[in-house]
DNA sequence: TGAAATGTTGGGGCG
DNA sequence: ACGCCCCAACATTTC
């Protein structure tokens, strides 16, 4: 008896194998499955290799236990797929289907390729909620708001409750590279449970707190697809409707599940207008007077701006890849609107440096935060970081933490050490100027040079 | 998911 | 007693 061809299960941003509409079809099938993972020449940043790096061997670990191995292979898809076909006689490729502007010329090239060799190319959602295409207007035009968004994301079918891992796969082996695995992973299924268990009942207050830690953490995972979004969705509307859930747990379930879906708006976003990746969504901010100042962007890099919780900020991005939300916030406002850095340069920063750097995530906040955005913050909106310190830091923990050198400082100074007396920096062992530096800009100077450069976007 | 400027109110000190 | 000023505290408007 000749053995049945197999399929070729070719993960991208979907290493997991619970809730995998793509692998769920294939496994169905009976047919044997060859789980596969390219890496590509696109340039990813180091943080997120990095990460990446984990969730493959978690990945393969989870594939090992049915009996199964991940294939690891270098080079451009459409090639190793060829290749691919070509010594297993695969039947078909299954993918999740991805919402990049460049996804449908890859995915056409793929499609060729399985028609030259007699092999079927199916792709499935699994990524989002809902598809860019069931999220529409009553003309049939993609929301540029988010609110009228989530109201029809509210009064659509809840999304698909979460498929189980497939049963009984069965799977083949090919040739595979190595994968040096760095770094040790533990369960990716705990963040998930001690999120919805512990912190969802202070979410909706506390989420914007940097010295409490009841965010949920869990953009990589989100963001390698280590997690579904339907996962996430129902373990959180399910442990908020639990008997017994502690109080707030609700209001944390409809503050987390807003967030979720910002996460879908910004996929859609991406989909429906692929240049907003470098043009702005709002057409008139192609003339805004950027000051591209390299010395400042330098600063803010090496976490000398002067402003502590914009320093501890860019520290803690360096030190671990990750930053809160809140204070993405802070520094995005601070690099925009206190410096006039283009947004596109800062984009690109933080797909350089966060682990859960996505791009239509990072394009779409950029652009939320800088006024080009369709939906975005008032171009009048300037955080003051000193503010915002003693607003979401009000005893300098976070600060502390990440800007040392500051440490012995009173809570009262921490946020604005310039203001500080004398006698309290020199009990502080703080030398303003050395040990750590002056704001490199005065907050109302730049205030009021933003304003004015956002002015010039309605008159001229 | 701002901050600053400006406006309003009301209590208390004071002549 | 009364009007006046000062200034928190809060509200509204503006950027």
């Amino acid at each position: 008896m000749v053995a049945p061809l197999p399929i070729i299960v070719w993960f991208r941003l979907d290493l997991r194998l619970t809730d995998h509409p793509a692998l769920a079809a294939a496994a169905e099938t009976g047919t044997p499955l060859l789980p596969l993972y390219i890496l590509g020449r696109w340039r990813m940043g180091g943080a997120s290799r990095w990460w990446l790096h984990g969730s493959l061997a978690a990945l393969d670990k989870d594939l090992g236990r049915m009996g199964g191995r991940l294939c690891l292979r270098q080079g451009s898809a459409p090639e190793v797929l060829a290749a691919l076909l070509a010594e297993t006689g695969a039947s078909a490729i299954h993918a999740t289907r991805d919402y990049a502007p460049w996804d449908e010329a890859l995915e056409q090239a793929v499609l060729a390729v399985c028609k030259a060799n007699g092999a079927e190319f199916r792709t499935l959602g699994g990524r989002l909620l809902f598809e860019p295409e069931s999220i529409l207007t009553k003309e049939g035009k993609p929301y540029r708001l988010f609110a009228p968004f989530w109201r029809v994301c509210l009064a659509a079918k809840t999304p698909r409750a979460p498929l189980r891992v497939p049963k009984r796969a069965k799977f083949v082996e090919a040739e595979s590279e190595r994968l040096d695995v760095w770094a040790a992973w533990g369960s990716r299924g705990a963040r998930l449970v001690s999120f919805t268990d512990f912190h969802l009942s202070s979410y909706a207050e506390g989420r914007s707190r940097l010295d409490l830690n009841v965010t949920s953490r869990l953009s990589p995972h989100l963001h390698f697809g280590e997690v579904s979004p339907n996962q996430v969705w129902h373990a959180v509307a399910s442990a908020a409707s639990r008997a017994g859930a502690p109080r707030g747990a609700e209001a944390g379930a409809e503050a987390y599940l807003r967030e979720l879906a910002w996460r879908d708006f910004s996929y859609h976003l991406l989909k429906h207008f692929p240049a907003m990746v470098s043009e702005p969504l709002r057409p008139e901010f192609t003339s805004f007077p950027w000051c591209d100042d390299a010395q400042a962007l330098a600063a803010w890099r090496e976490g000398r701006t002067g402003y502590p919780i914009v320093d501890a900020a860019v520290r803690e991005l360096w030190q671990t890849g990750f930053m809160p939300n809140r204070v993405r916030m802070i520094v995005a406002s601070f690099l925009v609107k206190h410096l006039l850095i283009p947004w596109q340069t800062l984009a690109q920063w933080f797909l350089d440096t966060l682990v859960d750097a996505d791009l239509a995530n990072n394009q779409a906040n950029w652009q939320w935060v800088a006024g080009s955005g369709t939906d975005a913050a008032p171009c009048f909106r300037i955080f003051n970081p000193v503010l915002q310190g003693e607003k979401f830091d009000p005893d300098g923990a976070y600060v502390r933490r990440w800007v040392p050198e500051l440490g012995a400082l009173a809570a009262a100074h921490l946020h604005a050490p310039w203001q500080a007396p004398d006698l309290a920096l020199t009990q502080a062992g703080v030398t303003l100027g050395q040990s750590y530096p002056r704001p490199i800009i005065d907050h109302a100077t730049a205030r009021a040079r933003a304003l004015a450069a956002f002015a010039t976007l309605r008159n001229g």
